[in-house]
DNA sequence: GTGCTGAATAAATTTTTGATTATTCAGTAT
DNA sequence: ATACTGAATAATCAAAAATTTATTCAGCAC
């Protein structure tokens, strides 16, 4: 790693303990300068502002659970089923406990979202190619019965979603929501796991906007 | 209908005016009072504060929204797939029309929610007795398959959390949501309807929690 | 030149101040 | 008594001033 990564690291470092304890808005570059011994102005020759920094946190945070959740996958035997559960309990675990622990990450993700946008869709992109990873497999080996793995991944993603940092939705305990999950799991493995001498239901189609939309209503 | 419920749903008229053209915040009860040709000290024998105000208009919101989706019902030659997909279709699309049309209602939605989280618990559980409708007569009929109709309730009605006002979680477009939707009603309807033949998959237990959790840190 | 500093400026935040508003209740009208 | 009023009070909000902070950049050290 050359000087300046290491100098970068610091500056990281530094500002990730004080987000942590103090939050973002209340950590300034000048603190974050003296923990790593420079000027203020120093800072900026590594990060074009205060922003930039919290992104670069954000987004190793959000690779870090990643990574955990992944970890499930490396238990060798286990069947594609169990793999999907696991990981979307991890998930749900994993950010349960991360926003119970550390409020302030989630103050973190929340204003850096804000600011970009284009972070939050990047991570759930990242989030789901762990689904996607085990839905080939489950196809490939003729557990799951899946018409096009890149939609039914979305549509996983998408049905779990309440799980991944509950909190934001909802006051439940984790327990509840565990014993909610399951039933979700339960039905989508229904939908996944190959009926043996039946052909699968058809696919949803969207149906028509029937009703005669009742709204429309002079906006606000 | 009484002298003094006719004096109280004028009062809801002339807050509902008020809020939906200027929201809550910036609404005050002398103008109501104004509204209604009285006193403002007057209102207070008919609401507790003015968010009680707010709290009623709310909940008949959440009412009509229900009633609205549930006419998808009235309609006789469907089956019961067709009946939950419209149902979940027609949620996307009210509410997302709802938002769109009239922020002033997601406003006054999230304030009466910060003051009353009651409220939201039963709001949601008035969503779920159309679900519930809906998976009962299937499951007579022999369409669908389940073995416990409120926990496949709460299952579907919580992968499908996204698709209400959908606009608090992404910047799909509308089009965008219809077609995920599709996908996951896909899923779940092939964990739904009965293979012919077959056994159902066996339900979801909830696995160990067996990640030394990386999370032992001192709460930030 | 490169790597850094720290005072100067611009932007944001907090505090203070002065309204505005929600709520109460003693009193009026019927 | 019941139905209401409107001035008094307490709580909240908004505008302005004071302060702090982010960011820049001319200049220093090497």
């Amino acid at each position: 790693m050359s000087e300046a990564d290491l100098t970068r690291e610091k500056i990281i470092e530094a500002a990730r303990e004080r987000f942590r304890h103090y939050g973002y808005p209340k950590t300034t570059i000048a603190e974050v300068a003296q923990d790593c011994a420079m000027s203020p102005g120093n800072i900026y020759r590594f990060f074009k502002g205060k922003i930039d920094i919290a992104v670069e946190i954000a987004r190793r945070e959000t690779m870090t659970a990643v990574e955990v959740v992944e970890a499930v996958l490396d238990c060798p035997v286990r069947s594609s089923r169990q793999r999907l559960e696991e990981v979307v309990f991890a998930d749900l675990r994993y950010t349960f406990h991360l926003l119970e622990n550390q409020p302030k990450t989630l103050e973190l993700a929340q204003i850096v979202v804000a600011d970009r946008p284009q972070f939050q869709i990047e991570s759930l992109r990242r989030e789901r190619r762990v689904f996607q990873r085990i839905l080939h497999e489950g196809q490939a080996s003729g557990e799951f019965i899946v018409d096009n793995v890149p939609f039914t991944t979305i549509a996983i993603h998408a049905a779990t979603t309440k799980y991944r940092y509950a909190q934001l939705f909802t006051n439940q305990t984790l327990n509840e929501l565990e014993r909610e999950l399951a039933h979700v799991m339960t039905v989508i493995m229904r939908g996944l796991i190959a009926p043996k001498g039946d052909k699968p239901a058809p696919v949803t189609e969207i149906p028509e906007d029937t009703a005669a939309s009742p709204l429309q209503v002079d906006a606000g």
